[in-house]
RNA sequence: GGUCCUAUCGUCUAGCGGUCUAGGACGAAGCCCUCUCAAGGCUUAAACCUCGGUUCGAGUCCGAGUAGGAUCACCA
């Protein structure tokens, strides 16, 4: 009589591995009391997800606030949607983000003592582990092909029996070892499926870290494990990884807590102790008054490269993200004048249990709030970086000048409130354009926003005693003190106090010489501080950009 | 359809049975400041999904309904 030792030597034949020696080759990990090892496991099939990078940062958080390990693994078992390449350029995309693995996968080898850490490479293990499972009884080979499958599942929907591999639909799960044999011997495919022994009207519990106690039906259907090409399937590599990884802490999106079941089974059956697990809410976007999830083929913010590409700051994106996982982030922020994330005690616990809808408006609030508090030259080298990779002109007048694209970045900006003019690093030429003496030309051949109750010939004067008499290289109070004295030369009262209430004894305010002077500078009646403006530019360019504007009346 | 998850201002949320005539942030509106803008300061509008129950008392606990989401593969 055969029996399923026999089974398992016929189906590996060539494994020897144990789970005993996996066991000891993959020790507990001594860490303190509280510690958690997290993961990120994302499958090499294209760009990072902004919905992964939020959860790949709090797992790295969780692990980092707990003294525990953050490792990164490649599930690169379905070969199919593969894409080459791809799980090196996630690294990259992680890593422009700080969120940089201790342990796990690196295009240069792996790192760490609980490898492989790319999942195809761990055949053995899986193989080991199934083959074990096959001496116990608690998998088996099915040998159904995909239209067996589909009448299985045709016939559920007519009867409105719910669709599966389990019970009596379960066709090879009760072959005997004889008639299984009999059939690998003839050369029949066959998958690996566990064999469940669970009860569709029982309940499995388990403590989510995040929403607390869930309640599912218990798994019954026999999941297949291993694939016909040889791989596993996700639920059996998870299961798997994670034991011999010594995961504490699985962090992973909320669409897996319906299979939850199936893996708290397979750990009950391989006598594995199951880790903790934290599902993290979607990332959502209102399409049409509907929320969905964000998705990578419709939403261009669904892309991580997307804010990069922008010229978003990393950091402002990680605060965001931050800020949606607990709400407590943005008190304790304003608080301590930092968004320094490694600060900030992240409790998993708080965060919000549906998924919060992206909001642009708070990415850009943040982020203006970060550009404008970053130091000089730190702000200087990003503006450069970014510009060299998305924007060749930018980066082409940057490497020309670039201190005086620095004092451009610094305006206003040496304050308790310094100005939050740009979101983005894509924000900053279009409004500095104006500085640039080859691209003001062009600004000026447009007709200029002078206003219309003035004058021209008023206009005219102003410009040219400007171009001759304004004084550089004063503080901003005597500038404007001269900037008012002129104006009053040509008729403009010196303060809008003065203009406002006696309208009829004047041609204008001082707002309207600084709007002529403004206009005449930058070809805009917006802008930063005129002063600024000027000492940047210089006084003999001024003079001529004066001048030659008021020729021109 | 089965199962599960979720439900407070437009958005993110605080709230863990009385302190809620519901607080904050973003966004919006207004005012102030001011040479314009960006800021900054002040102010305003803006929410407990519905119905039952428990209780002296419910945004807070329970149930149902409703709505939104997720999931039911040899994909993860």
């Amino acid at each position: 009589m055969a029996d399923n030792n026999d089974l398992a030597e016929l189906l590996f034949p060539d494994v020897t591995l144990t789970i005993d020696d996996l066991e000891k080759k993959y020790p507990l990990r001594n860490l303190p009391e509280g510690a958690q090892v997290t993961r990120f496991a994302p499958s090499p099939t294209g760009f990072l997800h902004t919905g992964s990078l939020f959860t790949a940062m709090i797992s790295r958080t969780v692990a980092k606030t707990t003294g525990g390990v953050y490792f990164f693994r490649l599930e690169d078992t379905d070969t199919k949607r593969t894409i080459e390449g791809s799980g090196d350029l996630l690294l990259e995309q992680l890593h422009q983000f700080g969120i940089d693995a201790d342990e796990g996968y690196t295009p240069n080898g792996d790192v760490g003592a609980y490898g492989p850490y790319k999942q195809s490479e761990r055949k053995e293990i899986y193989r080991a582990v199934i083959k074990e499972l096959i001496r116990r009884g608690r998998a088996y080979p099915d040998f159904c092909t995909p239209e067996d499958l589909d009448k299985i599942r045709a016939s559920q929907e007519a009867n409105k029996v719910l669709p599966g591999y389990y019970g009596i639909y379960a066709r090879d799960r009760n072959l005997s070892v004889e008639q299984r044999i009999e059939k690998i011997k003839a050369g029949t495919p066959w998958v690996i499926r566990f064999k469940s022994m669970g009860d569709h009207d029982k309940k499995t519990k388990f403590t989510d870290a995040i929403r607390g106690e869930i309640e599912l039906q218990d798994n019954d259907t026999d999941v297949v494990i291993l694939k016909s090409d040889g791989l596993p399937t996700y639920h059996f590599a998870h299961v798997c990884d994670d034991h011999f990884m010594r995961t504490t802490m699985i962090t992973r999106g909320e669409e897996w807590i319906p299979s939850t079941p199936i893996h708290l089974d397979m750990f009950r059956a391989l006598g594995w102790k199951a880790p903790k697990y934290a599902h993290i809410p979607s990332i959502m976007k209102l399409d049409h008054g509907n929320k969905r999830k964000l998705s990578k083929r419709k939403d261009a913010e669904a892309a991580v490269s997307y804010f990069l590409e922008s010229g978003y700051p990393a950091q402002s994106l990680l605060v965001y993200l931050m800020s949606i996982a607990n709400s407590n982030f943005e008190e304790w922020a304003i608080a301590n004048k930092t968004f320094d994330l490694s600060k900030f005690q992240f409790k998993i616990k708080k965060m919000s249990l549906d998924g919060a809808l992206f909001d642009i408006d708070k990415l850009n609030y943040f982020s203006k709030e970060i550009i404008a508090r970053m130091p000089l030259e730190e702000l200087f080298a990003a503006v450069k970086e970014y510009a060299s990779a998305h924007d060749a002109e930018f980066a082409a007048r940057i490497g020309k000048n670039p201190e005086f694209v620095k004092k451009i970045l610094n305006i206003e900006r040496d304050r308790k409130n310094p100005r939050k003019d740009y979101a983005k690093f894509s924000d900053i030429y279009p409004l500095t354009k104006f500085f640039y003496a080859d691209l003001w030309e062009e600004i000026i051949k447009k007709p200029l926003p002078f206003k219309e109750s003035i004058d021209k010939a008023t206009v005219k004067e102003i410009l040219l005693a400007s171009a001759s008499e304004m004084v550089f290289g004063v503080d901003e109070y005597t500038w404007f003190s001269g900037v008012k004295a002129l104006g009053e030369k040509f008729g403009f009262a010196s303060s809008n106090k003065d203009y406002k209430e006696h309208p009829e004894n004047y041609k204008g305010s001082v707002s309207d010489t600084a709007e002529i002077l403004r206009v005449a500078i930058t070809g805009s009646t917006q802008s930063p501080n005129l002063h600024e403006i000027l000492e940047i530019l210089g006084k003999e360019e001024t003079s001529r950009r004066l001048t030659k504007v008021a020729e021109s009346l």
